[in-house]
DNA sequence: ATTGGCACTCAGAAGCTTTGAGTGCTAACT
DNA sequence: AGTTAGCACTCAAAGCTTCTGAGTGCCAAT
């Protein structure tokens, strides 16, 4: 077991190295903290904490970096998370409560967060695995086309504009609204198209022509939509803070551009006591990111967990005050969610 | 004038600067083009192209590089547009005829045209000075709720979910949505908060209440639709390419992301002889920019130009090819939306 | 367990030299 | 006139060398 007092090194090294972007050393830190023991003694915790593998020399005689195990330590034993200031949680509730729409709450979000931690933000559309189908609307557009929307009980909307080859007659369009309704609405998206499937022979006459152009493209909504999907924002603070990057930052870029792989990735992370999820580095399956970390936390609909927010920024992020702006994002958006 | 051989040179000099981003000398022309004259030679043609500020010397003794007046020169009378390659119009063809969405065409276009160009793409929304609306809908999304939708005849379609709160009967929102689209459907998005005000007093009863709560939310959505808007792709594009950017690149992703002044600044630029329109350099009134080019093109809707597309790279950017692209992709988005 | 002391290391800064692409000019050539 | 060979000159960038100082590791003393 490491001692007590290697541990407060080990904290003041990463807060340190957080700040200034520069490997610290035994004097720097008892210049800066307050350990009431020489740089000697302090040299001696250094050793262990190096023996440990916590912190890393990039050259000999150099001073010393945390490794990626030693920000999972601090992040997990030192770490008090920093809860956001006033001005952070004004802004955060400033922003938040001034859009109802699905789309433009959870793009407003992504803006927000990267604002707030400097980092690329991540927010993942609200899964839809076990969300239902709210209502399906039908509309006429003009004599050849249909608009066809899908309300999910999430609050998504999607919509599709069709074209009908044969035109067709509003009380058609009307009977076809009902019966799509009446089978679907409240059932969950993944069993739409089975639903839709069997009870096709239902549609008698006239409609038939009508249901078989529609039909497939509520299949193809139902699909579209069910598609996982990601949104960025604050790709150019990577670019802005490049020096701060270890290396280059286009394999970086195009990891994070690479949808599957984020998705992949974030959905196999588990919140953890602080209510995030962290990979720190190399504990992320993904190459290009063995120099970020990805912190993302969970935000629900209706009770339930649906999806992620979070940042991936350098592996020396400031941990602190990024769980804590992550966290409350989070929190403000289920909150916002709940609104819509 | 300048005679006919320096122009020869200072094309020479245009584009082997855009292939290597190193200042070119006399020696390595004469070695890549066949002037079947000196180096010596070149060099007189070249100090009369530095005389006009055609070209200019980073440092005394180096190559040289075309001044903005210079790529300005190539542009205007030297360039050849190249028409995009068959693989391209094939990407183009494949990408554009996928989606029928507005929002999903335009945000196709701007990868698309990022990744054709490997610049920052910038779409614009289509302006909705003319347009006007085809259709209001007003949807019941459960007990306390209502989606309001305004299509417009440009194929933009927009929503927004409010609350009513004291419930309503659905017969009354099917009569307030009659009366909306008795209205204003087929009026311009200008007037039609002007009608709804004056027509106000006709509604009557029970109706009143409801239409109380749901003008004003019209009135809303009208404006957010008129609203600018620009989209962006490929901002990753200038890190990844950051070496061959004087100077730093911040600045630039900051007066991008600033889109009051990228709209000002597109709205401003009109259509040259080539279809497209251009600013090099300095030529962008603003600062920040004053290394990049902004090359659009208008796309059109409906018969008339609506908005533009384009792309923001350095100075030193394949016009040639650019120009192309840009032309191609303008012309296949005004296409796809007369599909839409 | 802690500390002062000291030899040792090494990246990075600072200074110096070399190199070579490129210029500008002149005088000769067509 | 326009073109060219020739040559002295310039200067950024690359390569060296030296210097510096933050930092280590270890030992003997406390």
């Amino acid at each position: 077991m490491i001692p007590e007092r290697p541990l407060e090194v080990l904290k003041a090294i990463v807060q340190d190295y957080i700040q200034s972007n520069e490997p610290v050393g035994s004097k720097s830190l008892v210049e800066r903290h307050s350990f009431g023991v020489s740089a000697a003694t302090i040299r001696n915790d250094m050793a262990i904490l190096e023996e440990e593998e916590l912190i890393a020399a990039p050259h000999t005689s150099s001073g010393r970096v945390p490794t990626d195990k030693g920000y999972r330590l601090f992040v997990d034993r030192l770490n008090e998370v920093k809860p956001i200031s006033n001005a952070e949680r004004a802004a955060i509730e400033g922003f938040m409560s001034k859009s109802s729409d699905l789309d433009e709450t959870l793009s407003q979000t992504a803006r927000l967060l990267s604002q707030l931690t400097n980092e690329i933000a991540l927010v993942q559309y609200p899964s839809l695995g076990k969300a239902s189908v709210r209502h399906i609307e039908l509309i006429a557009i003009d004599e050849k086309r249909l608009l066809l929307m899908l309300i999910t009980d999430s609050g998504r909307i999607q919509q599709h504009v069709m074209e009908v080859a044969s035109g067709y007659d509003s009380s058609a369009v009307e009977k076809l609204r009902n019966f799509l309704n009446d089978k679907v609405a409240g059932k969950p998206l993944s069993q739409v198209n089975k639903t839709l499937r069997s009870s096709k022979d239902e549609i008698a006459g006239p409609l038939q022509a009508l249901a078989n152009t529609v039909i497939p493209e509520v299949a193809l909504l139902v699909d579209a939509n069910s598609q996982e999907k990601i949104l960025l924002a604050g790709t150019s603070n990577l670019a802005k803070r490049q020096g701060e990057f270890p290396g280059s930052i286009s394999p970086v870029l195009e990891a994070i551009e690479e949808q599957v792989v984020l998705l992949k990735l974030i959905s196999e992370m588990q919140a953890d006591q602080h209510g995030v999820s962290l990979r720190i580095g190399r504990e992320n399956t993904v190459d290009a990111l063995s120099n970020t970390s990805v912190l993302v936390s969970g935000y629900e609909n209706q009770g339930s967990e649906v999806a992620k927010v979070g940042v991936i920024g350098p592996t020396r992020m400031d941990y602190s005050s990024n769980i804590g702006a992550v966290r409350a994002v989070a929190r403000y958006l289920t909150q916002s969610l709940g609104g819509l």
